[in-house]
DNA sequence: ACGCATCGACGAAGCGCATCGACGACAGTT
DNA sequence: AACTGTCGTCGATGCGCTTCGTCGATGCGT
């Protein structure tokens, strides 16, 4: 591996000169620079990430804690992944994973080493056990979700309680007067992952406002509860049913069991899912979905985190940010009454 | 942040002696150790990531390469990425992410700027474009997937021709006569993506072998594509049908798609899938499954990487694994007739 | 022609650790 | 008592880079 200083005698310069060239910390005339080039080009030169994070006391390492929790819908969450490190890679980061096997002393680990700048936390929880040991951290660290106490820290994620305020109000338009809102898993729910809580707090502010009721059932990957969720809110239900599945795994089962009591999405039941627009596509009946944007929380997650990075003032920062859901109405929907 | 100077000050040693604490590389009495642990532990010391790698050219990081092509079922890429991440952290390592938009130049990169040790690659393809890359790295590198040609590459996979084979046999024994393998999407059938090929050597053996019919159908994430698949089988089929999905994402189509013809697996159909066992068996009806070890796969994996760098022998290894798939039975496929 | 400012390049000093040679202390030998 | 040999520790060096102070060269004005 040819080293700078190797580049340095190439191109008959100081190995400072090098550094400079490629930092453009310090000005340097054409010419110079023309040659420190070509001796990188022809010795495929590449700065050592060790050396230079021990000069320079930054890695360009972002953390990534990911949740490994069964009941999770694993394809969102590698949507997630995969959106962070592109877009890491864009601000000239790379992404280290960080399994949540590890807990809050894994943080302390990655940060104590030195081997990443900064973290971001998926799946925050309410009341998450990590945040102590995030706000002593003294590096900057990003939240994907909101917990219930989020001083000092920086935040962000989907706004869940638009997503829930306009499914209700969507279907509210379309004429139903009854939304079921099969939730997400018991588990989840008792855990007060906040954004059960905030999703939960649109439907309800929203039905309270428009006259609707709203049914919250449980979900979960069993069939059987989502059955019974069903079979519940059918039984509650005058008028055509309308049923809300924000969780990529129950939405899945809940088609299903809604075929198997001979009903169909957008005719004689409404159905909004969560899902990517290229897989709602793709159903057999192109569902309505509240899309919650993982993509671009993602992409913001790291843009705020690679900002903070680059200002490097020290002390605890603190922001909130709330990413703006989109709904899309799809087949599986009823259409609103004509005027409405 | 402490230094190891700051413990040696601490314990009154010498830097070099907190050193050989810490890797053990030397003897060390008793009680100078117990003095260094003690200066470690009150100071919370934890050595510097980029000077250690600086010193001793061994970051302790694996580059892990992770496809995001999007007709790849995401859970199951998931649950690689975890286990490969919690193995590496028992081995004392951790993983970067490189993702597969960088392509070839980014593993130049990593291994170049020696941001990593060594690599695992996902979702090799029969001719990988990385292949040269790879050979030319001299880094370990181990592939998940065998190419074409794996001369001078370690890899690993799970033996998918062992699991056509048992598909096959399974369901000859079971009493089908013809059997009908739902393929990957033709993208990848097309891409001649390694596996895609072996499974199928594995079960056109075993039915040349058997006297067994095997008819190869276009797969997808496209319920009308599937659709058709289903009925061409059936058209062709004597007797009681049988299927085989080994894709996680066709395997959802092709339940729902045989359930809309009136066929309930394990009774006038069997249907064999590809699920972890606690998926499985959450099913409406209990999937027989061919289990393709993703898990096993990831350990090895890792365990081999990880030998490599201890070994850290320089030049090409090679070595070839395969993993034994496993095959079970539940309710979606027909008993073997009595004495058989 | 001389002095002065400006620009561009240089050299040296670390960053925090691993590692190697050397050396002091102590035990065992003759 | 002098000698050899371990064992345990120290000091110095270098890994490859960033960064700061410095200094020579060049341009300008008078």
């Amino acid at each position: 591996m040819p080293t700078s200083k190797d580049v340095a005698e190439a191109a008959g310069v100081a190995q400072s000169t090098v550094s400079y060239v490629l930092s453009g910390k310090r000005p340097i005339s054409e010419k110079t620079r023309k040659k420190v080039e070509a001796a990188i080009e022809q010795l495929t030169y590449q700065p050592n990430a060790g050396a230079r994070a021990l000069a320079s006391r930054k890695t360009r390492v972002i953390g990534l804690v990911i949740p490994f929790i069964p009941e999770l819908h694993m394809a969102s969450i590698m949507e997630f992944v995969s959106v962070i490190a592109n877009t890491a890679r864009q601000h000239d980061h790379d992404i280290l994973l960080v399994t949540e096997d590890e807990g809050a002393p894994g943080l302390r680990r990655v940060v104590g080493q030195q081997i990443c700048d900064g973290l971001i936390l998926m799946q925050v929880e309410g009341d998450d056990e990590r945040l102590p040991v995030v706000r002593s951290l003294n590096v900057p660290v990003v939240l994907i979700g909101i917990p219930r106490d989020p001083t000092g820290l920086v935040c962000i994620d989907a706004d869940f309680e638009m997503a829930g305020d306009q499914c209700v109000r969507d279907l509210a338009a379309a004429g139903h007067s009854v939304v079921s809102v099969i939730d997400w898993q018991p588990e989840v729910v008792d855990r007060h992952v906040n954004y059960v809580d905030r999703f939960m707090r649109g439907t309800d502010k929203a039905a309270g406002e428009l006259g609707v009721t709203v049914l919250h059932l449980p979900g979960g990957a069993d069939r059987d509860v989502i059955a019974d969720s069903v079979d519940k809110a059918l039984a509650k239900t005058t008028g055509i049913p309308a049923f809300v599945a924000p969780d990529g795994t129950v939405q899945d089962l809940l088609r299903r069991i809604l075929s198997s009591r001979g009903l169909t999405p957008g005719v004689d039941v409404s159905v909004i899912g969560s899902a990517s627009p290229t897989l709602a596509d793709l159903q057999p009946i192109p569902l309505s979905t509240i899309d919650l944007r993982p993509a671009e929380v993602s992409r913001r997650a790291v843009k705020i985190i690679c900002q903070l990075l680059e200002a490097d003032s020290p002390g605890p920062h603190e922001s909130l940010e709330l990413v703006p859901t989109v709904i899309t109405h799809r087949s599986s929907t009823l259409r609103p009454p004509r005027g409405a």
